[in-house]
This record gives structure tokens, C-alpha cells and sequence, in this order.
DNA sequence: AATCACGGTAATTAATCTAGTTACAGGAAG
DNA sequence: CTTCCTGTAACTAGATTAATTACCGTGATT
């Protein structure tokens, strides 16, 4: 019933990224932060690139960001690895000799649709920039009580 | 990634409870309706019960609900059947010692509990009578058309 | 009381999804 | 040409869901 990994995933591997621009960035390195195998990684690095988020060239072990991350929200980036799959499922058949039976998807369908939308709704509110934010503000809590 | 059939054939169930009240409602019929297993009924009449929204007696035919159905919403529902599992799930283990996966976990929790109370809010506008009498408008529409 | 219908529940199975692993072809750079 | 890396496919293992079978206990009817 829950989303899977990829999405949570992802979103470090957009952010690993833009932290660590510049050095080398092997899908073996990228693994060990988010702790999973490096084909994983690729995995997802195919999903990002086909929608456009980021750009990667074969043998090297640069993949790059495509566009700012503050034009990126996490809604983007759970549309680019999860696709428009519905948090809330219908059963796909039930008796329609029923009023109840008969009706009853169609009914659901509207409200199912009100709730994801106001959950993509928040999700669109947030851009990686300020997931990347926040992880340097926690980051810096850390260091300071050191 | 997506919500079990529970919940909605739970919705499904207690709407059949409140349209066809009064006749025998065996967990056969019940199923035939939902069109699964009589066992798969059962279980979700646990639950329910569990929940304090129905009240049923062995032997008996004779499930019923024990409150108003304008008193319970899509939400209570969806507690009483996923309890308060999460929409989106964060990777539970990701490297302590990286400025991402050291602090990405806190952070994102945030934004998916947004998210999610952003789902939730609006499920718990709609109450099973909303569905009941949105059950019974579409039917009368499908009798005008014959 | 005897019987029958039904609910409550455990155990098993099958299907699906997710993620980890192995394997290998092909690009980039020295 | 050699080495390191990406891009992918194929396979495996684990988790989750739902269907099935089975059995016990209750309630109603005669």
C-alpha cells in the first residue's frame, strides 16, 4: 500500500548530486550513501534521464544535473520514477447487478482521485532546492553540537 | 506502491451493510457483491468490528453498523483496515557518515507526513453517507437511461 | 437434543511487486 | 588496447496481498 523506495531514493540521488557536483561520481559511490546496490542506481538514473532531469554520458562517472534544482519538485520526481500510479487502488470487479457493486468504482474513483491530488499537491510545493536546504541545515546542527 | 483493495471493499462492505439492512446478509452474499472470498469478508468484519463500526453475532446472518454512517468517514475506515501505515516510505537505512544520506531521512519524513495529512484531510471530509448517497444517484441514473 | 447454517480464524498457496545480484555488451579515457 | 565505467537484461529472494481449505464454535430450527 506505501510507495516504494524508488521515490525516496531518488530524491537523494538528485540531491547527492547537486551536493557533491564536481568530483567523481560512480554509481558505486552513489550507492554506498543511499546504502543499495550501484545497479540500482543506474536503475534510477535511467528512470531520471528519461524525464529529463538529469544527463549522463556512458563510461565516465559524471551524470549532471539538466535543469536547477529548485525547478525540480518532488511531485516531478515522483512522476519521472513512480509514474501516474494511484496511492489508492479500486477493485477492478465487482458485481454489477448490485447497487452497491455496480456504482461503487465509480464513486470511489472521485474521492481517491480529491485525496491524491491534495497529497501531489504538497509534494509539488517543494522543490529539491529546499530538500537540499534542509540537509545542510541539519547537517550544521550536527557539527555545532560536536 | 499502492493502498490494498481492503479499503475499499471495507467502504464497499459497510455501504452494503446500510443498503440492503434488514435482509439476511450472509459473508457469501456479501462477497458475491464485492466479488471475492466469503473468508476475505470475514476478515474485513474483524476489523471492522475491532474498529467499533460493526457489531456482528456468530451464526447469525446479521451484521450491523454500530453507528451512523454520516459518523464515520473514508478515514476511519482507512485506519480501521490499514491502521496508520504510511503512504510513502522513507529508505531505512542510508550512510551515517554522508552529508545526504546522514540527514535525508529526517528531512523527507517531513514532506511525506505533509503529504500524507494533506491525503488524509480530505478523506476524512467524506463521510459513508456521502457515498451511499452518491451509490444510489448513479443508480437512479442508469434506471432514467432504460 | 440433533441438525444445519453461518461466523471466526488459522494455515497454506499463488500472484505480484520490490530490490538485490550476476552477467555482459558498449562507451570513454589514458 | 586496457581499464573503468554505464546501460540493461536475467535471475533470485523477500514481502505483501488475497484466495483457498479446513476446522471449531455459535445460533436457530425442529
Amino acid at each position: 500500500m506505501r510507495v516504494s523506495t524508488r521515490f525516496s531514493d531518488s530524491i537523494h540521488l538528485l540531491a547527492f548530486l547537486k551536493v557533491y557536483a564536481g568530483e567523481r561520481l560512480t554509481s558505486d559511490l552513489i550507492a554506498s550513501s543511499i546504502e543499495t546496490s550501484p545497479v540500482v542506481v543506474r536503475r534510477l538514473m535511467g528512470k531520471l534521464r528519461h524525464a529529463g532531469l538529469i544527463a549522463t554520458t556512458p563510461g565516465t562517472a559524471q551524470p549532471v544535473l539538466a535543469k536547477p534544482l529548485s525547478d525540480i519538485s518532488l511531485l516531478t520526481v515522483f512522476y519521472a520514477v513512480e509514474g501516474d500510479k494511484s496511492l489508492f487502488s479500486v477493485d477492478p470487479k465487482t458485481n454489477p447487478d448490485c447497487i452497491v457493486g455496480g456504482n461503487i468504482q465509480n464513486v470511489l474513483q472521485q474521492y481517491y482521485q480529491d485525496a491524491q491530488t491534495a497529497a501531489e499537491a504538497r509534494l509539488a510545493k517543494t522543490s529539491l532546492q529546499d530538500i537540499v536546504d534542509n540537509l545542510l541545515v541539519e547537517q550544521a546542527k550536527k557539527e555545532a553540537v560536536q
